[in-house]
Order: C-alpha cells, then sequence, then structure tokens
DNA sequence: TGAACAGCCTGTACCTGCTACAGGGTCAAG
DNA sequence: CTTGACCCTGTAGCAGGTACAGGCTGTTCA
C-alpha cells in the first residue's frame, strides 16, 4: 500500500508517518519505480504499535527501547516494567498538579460573577495583587480556597 | 535594576526574561550607558503578573490578553471570565485524558508482575495485540479495566 | 492532446515556552 | 593586567509533530 493509505489505515497524517521514518521509528519501505513508498502490513502493524504507545502518552525514545525489545525477544523484561512505572508516576505526577491548577483556577474564576468593567473584576483585581507580591485567591491555601466565597 | 536582578526577584531566568520582551509581553526597559537594560518596579509587577499566569498555565497569547485589559480598565470584564472558563475547560479536559491514561497503564503493567523474557511478558504482548488491531487489557472499557486481574 | 486534480516526493520552516549556547563587551577587585 | 561576574545580540535546540513550497506522477474527462 502506498502512504496515504497506510496513514488512513494507521489513523494519523502522512506528513506523521515520514516523520516516523525519518526519526527511525518506522522501517524505511520498498520504494516503486516511481519513487513511491511501498508499505506492507507489518509496517502497519509497526505503525499500530507506535500510535498504540503515542496514546498511552509513551515519548519517542521509549517507544524506540520498546520495539527494541520486540526485537530481542530473548531479553528479560525487567527493563520493560520499569520503564511503564516510569510512564505511570509522571503521569500520576502531571494529574495531580493538573487538579491543583483546575482548583486555582476555580477560585480565581468564583471571584468575579457579575459582568463589570476590567477595573472592578475580581479576576483581574487577584492577579494584579499576586503581581504585587499580596496573597491571591488562587494560590491560597486548599482550606481557603474552600471558604473563599463569601 | 538589572536584568539579573529582576530575574530573581521575579524567579526565573535571565533568558525568559529577555524572551519575554522579545514576545512583547515585558514593556522593554531603559538602558544604561553601556547599553545594560535598566529596570524600574513596574517592570517587576509586569514580570509577576506574567509568572502568575503561567503559573496558572495560561498560554503566552492569553496572558496578553489579560495585559491589554489592564490597560484598558473601562473595557467590561465579560471577556476575561471568557478566558478563565475557557482554561478551565482546558485543563480539566487534561486531567480527565491523563486519569484515564494513568489507569490505562496500570491495566498494562498489572499483565507483567515477574521477571521474565521479553516475548512472555505480558506488557509487550499486549502492545503486539493492540498493533494487530486485537483488544488490549490498556484500552479495554473502564469495567473491563477493573475485573481484569483475575 | 491537454488541462485539471489527487496524490506523492524532498526539504525546510513553524508551533509552545522556554533553555542553552557562541562570541563578544563592561566593570570592579586583586 | 588578569580574573570573574555580569551583560549584550543572535541563533539553535527541545518534543512531536504540522504546514508549507516547489515539483513530479498518474488518472480522468473533454
Amino acid at each position: 500500500m502506498r502512504i496515504g493509505e497506510l496513514a488512513q489505515r494507521g489513523h494519523c497524517d502522512v506528513e506523521t508517518v515520514r516523520f516516523y521514518e525519518r526519526e527511525g521509528l518506522l522501517d524505511a519501505p520498498a520504494r516503486e519505480g516511481n519513487g513511491y513508498r511501498n508499505y506492507s502490513s507489518d509496517h502497519l502493524a509497526q505503525l499500530n504499535f507506535i500510535r498504540h504507545c503515542r496514546s498511552l502518552g509513551i515519548g519517542l525514545p521509549d517507544v524506540r527501547v520498546l520495539r527494541s525489545f520486540q526485537q530481542h525477544p530473548e531479553s528479560a523484561c525487567d527493563a520493560i516494567n520499569q520503564l511503564i512505572d516510569r510512564q505511570i508516576a509522571r503521569i500520576h505526577h502531571q494529574v495531580e498538579s493538573l487538579r491543583l491548577l483546575e482548583q486555582q483556577l476555580h477560585a480565581l474564576r468564583e471571584t468575579c460573577q457579575a459582568k463589570q468593567t476590567a477595573s472592578a473584576c475580581g479576576i483581574l483585581q487577584n492577579l494584579r495583587h499576586a503581581a504585587a507580591g499580596e496573597p491571591c485567591t488562587c494560590h491560597a491555601e486548599p482550606a481557603a480556597v474552600q471558604g473563599q466565597q463569601g
């Protein structure tokens, strides 16, 4: 199959396929007489593998590592487990940070409910105060965040 | 004050300050006779404002928008609220995606508990199956994810 | 015969939000 | 007179693609 079909079946962009080839993640395919790339079903499996890893947030260097494990089936899987564990820790940390961020944004948002002028807007006031080094609603202690509304 | 002091007081890198100036987020300061940048306390407030917004995950274009609101205090704050609401929605979506991702990684991780060879490793098997279009543990339905362990 | 159009090619620039140099100037202390 | 801290401009790099420019190929329709 040609690159367009591969991309479609792999649910990604043609440019992305070429990018993966350049990055050495996807084996370079045979070429037709006119120079067009000609892919086999194995290439589709490779692409699906990459996309699946990417959908799990695994970075390209780690995808490369996992591919190399596939090519050496006799090697110990210990490193695979560690790779996934690192990934889990990373994602967990991101989730925690973003949850905190969401709380902060909600606290900030609640300081302005009505339509008014920018100068009276609690959101801008908060941001201004924070810039001046004064305490702000959004970065208050979690307990204070809860009770900030009165 | 000079750029080093400003950066230190704003808890960021000297390069970052210059970057903000290039991007038009921070007003260009006066220059000393030798060409060194000379900042006022207003610049520090500007920098703090930017850093505070950034700590809330607000992108540079939106920081620019917020700054322009500060410069036009008579304008309606409606757009500010919408900006923050969009930000909340974006972060919320990210949190949800990452939580799902974390679940998927845990499900994947539980398919391999022991040290074995890569070919027998449940994690790699899962990834291979997914690449072949077969169902995988990690992207199973949430209910199935819970009960996958037995 | 030819014109339009989809699809492919290579190569390079762009995106975010910085970070990290290279290569050079300034200024105070020892 | 040298060392070292600080500053300057300009450019390249990171991840993971995305988006062209400029050109070739191959089919279809008139």
